[in-house]
DNA sequence: ACAATAGTTCGACACTTCTCGAACTCTGGA
DNA sequence: TCCAGAGTTCGAGAAGTGTCGAACTATTGT
């Protein structure tokens, strides 16, 4: 079996993240539901004015409180790099790293190098 | 939890398929090897001119032979709709189902309605 | 300091997925 | 008709995944 280089792990991960129909709930939610980033007079790219995991929560199963199942789904699509977080007090903020959705956009669109494969 | 729709499901299952390192080192070499389809004087979409299972899995795995693994992962690719597979002689001609793909990246670009989103 | 709120982590369980080898099917050629 | 070639299907076993409730952590308000 001829290598699979990081590249494509973390694309295959990406992937594997939005293969479940909740967490692609999740991602649909987001990037319909909060500009990405937002930059403060100072120039810092903040992060996302997002909801808040309670919000995702109950927008996805109509609960208004954070289930462990979806903070577990919420965990595997940052761990993939799919999603951003960040404390804002007692509540945590979600956005979408759009970098991320481009890159498997690129891939699809076969507009990436296909990895492994020489033509 | 609000319902998830038909299409979320299909395009979830299609994510998931690409979410195997080995089913995105297939769908990558098919889309570099081959052209998708081709339409014939009556219009028939007919399949691909493509690589064949073996050739394929030689790619993949640096084996000759299609083991059970390489099969199995076709059948997962095809079944969720990325590729499409037909009978020549003795072998399968293997080729990618590029609406299918471009509804992954359009749905990526956020081109697609978000589901089950309103805002 | 205490309680409440918002989320996370943990352990357990059922379920699915990946991999392998063996047996099978389907097709073309001798 | 029998054989070989090209894949597929089946059964089993190991590993991974999704869900749940309970316990935990961090932060704010009193």
């Amino acid at each position: 079996m001829t290598e699979t280089s990081d590249r494509e792990c973390r694309i295959a991960a990406m992937f594997r993240a939005l293969g479940d129909p909740t967490r692609l709930r999740i991602f649909s939610f987001l990037r319909s539901c909060c500009c990405p980033v937002t930059v403060d007079e100072s120039g810092d790219v903040r992060t996302v004015q997002g909801p808040t995991a309670g919000e995702v929560c109950c927008s996805i199963t109509g609960s208004d409180k954070v289930s462990s199942t979806l903070s577990f789904h919420l965990k595997e699509l940052r761990v993939a790099g799919l999603i951003t977080m960040e404390r804002r007090g007692k509540t945590r903020v979600c956005g979408i790293n759009t970098e991320a959705a481009d890159e498997l956009a690129a891939f699809l669109s076969g507009g990436a190098t296909p990895p492994g494969c020489d033509d």
